[in-house]
DNA sequence: TATATGTTTCAGTAAATACTGAAAGTTCAG
DNA sequence: CTGAACTTTCAGTATTTACTGAAACATATA
């Protein structure tokens, strides 16, 4: 079967099972993975079925899946009139991906971490010397540190692709 | 027991359980999380029982998990003379713990993909028109994004700490 | 209202990951 | 050498995470 596939199926097949291995590596889950790629890489919207008998997966998972990208804002349900069906699309712009993977990564991981060196300094605020006086600087020199990489990032994402880049080559030299 | 620490190691203690919760959030073991933090949170050094009995973790868990935070480079062992077991200690510093972070960090999951976009780039570079074509402007266009971030990353991990405050705080005006 | 078409949930199961504890391995001092 | 002190490995087990498939649910059409 994969035999006859245009050429190009071959290396996006190969890309949507590597893509797969990868996100696992960054601690997303394999499926999810896979179908973002097999999504980035469709030339029209995909329905559920479809995305089922590419992958060869249930549908639970299937749909699970969909769902937590639509969370995660790299998908969006398209629907078409006459047709009860959902249909999923992957934004393909990369400056687009980049910027809503850093907007949710900031939510789900910074901004809890920031929360909790935030208390554990307030716990000790009144630690003046030794070992106590160290872990209060410890959270504040990471909840600075954290903090203003959010900073810097919130920036970035803000701006359009042309003067991101623009401003990046200045920074290359 | 914990009734008796002094105040300061409470909050530790909370830091260290809640970074374990945030590490796995991001991909990386409890353990290595909670390793981490108590680490970076030490006042000296510490052996692999220390650990043992302050995470109440087996040997076995202890020793992987710190080879692994010495593979990261983001722990590293002590020797002192006239004692032969090993000592670990956290680099505390901030920025050198986000350099190392991002060494890693290219390396084993930006890099990779890089490799495989541009496998399945060559693959398909024969394509002219339609979904091939466009497949292989996909791969292309996410190369050259992660690519490019990747000399940035590299720019900025090679400036002093003091440097890329300087050019971050221009950015923000 | 019945039926067809599609979506969502979830109990049960499979697979991946992490952990334990003990045995084997290493190194050094006497 | 020998034994003590420490490190490393790993088979077995526990825990967590992911997946399946079918039933329940929702909604549009005849």
């Amino acid at each position: 079967m994969s035999d006859e596939l245009p050429p190009w199926e071959k290396a996006r097949e190969e890309f949507v099972a590597q893509w797969g291995s990868l996100g696992t590596q960054w601690g997303i889950n394999r499926t999810m993975a896979m179908i973002h790629a097999l999504l980035m890489t469709a030339p029209q919207p995909m329905c559920t079925d479809e995305v089922m008998e590419k992958l060869e997966i249930s549908r639970g998972n299937a749909h699970t899946n969909l769902k937590d990208l639509v969370g995660w804002n790299l998908v969006r349900i398209i629907t078409k009139k006459g047709d009860r069906k959902e249909y999923f699309e992957a934004e393909k712009d990369v400056w687009k991906i980049f910027i809503t993977i850093s907007k949710e990564r900031k939510r789900r991981e910074i901004e809890p971490a920031i929360r909790l060196l935030r208390d554990c300094a307030a716990q000790t605020k009144d630690e003046a010397v030794g070992p106590g006086r160290d872990f209060h600087q410890q959270m504040k020199d990471l909840d600075e540190f954290l903090s203003f990489g959010v900073k810097v990032g919130d920036t970035v994402i803000s701006m359009k692709h042309a003067s991101a880049l623009q401003w990046a080559m200045r920074l290359l030299g």
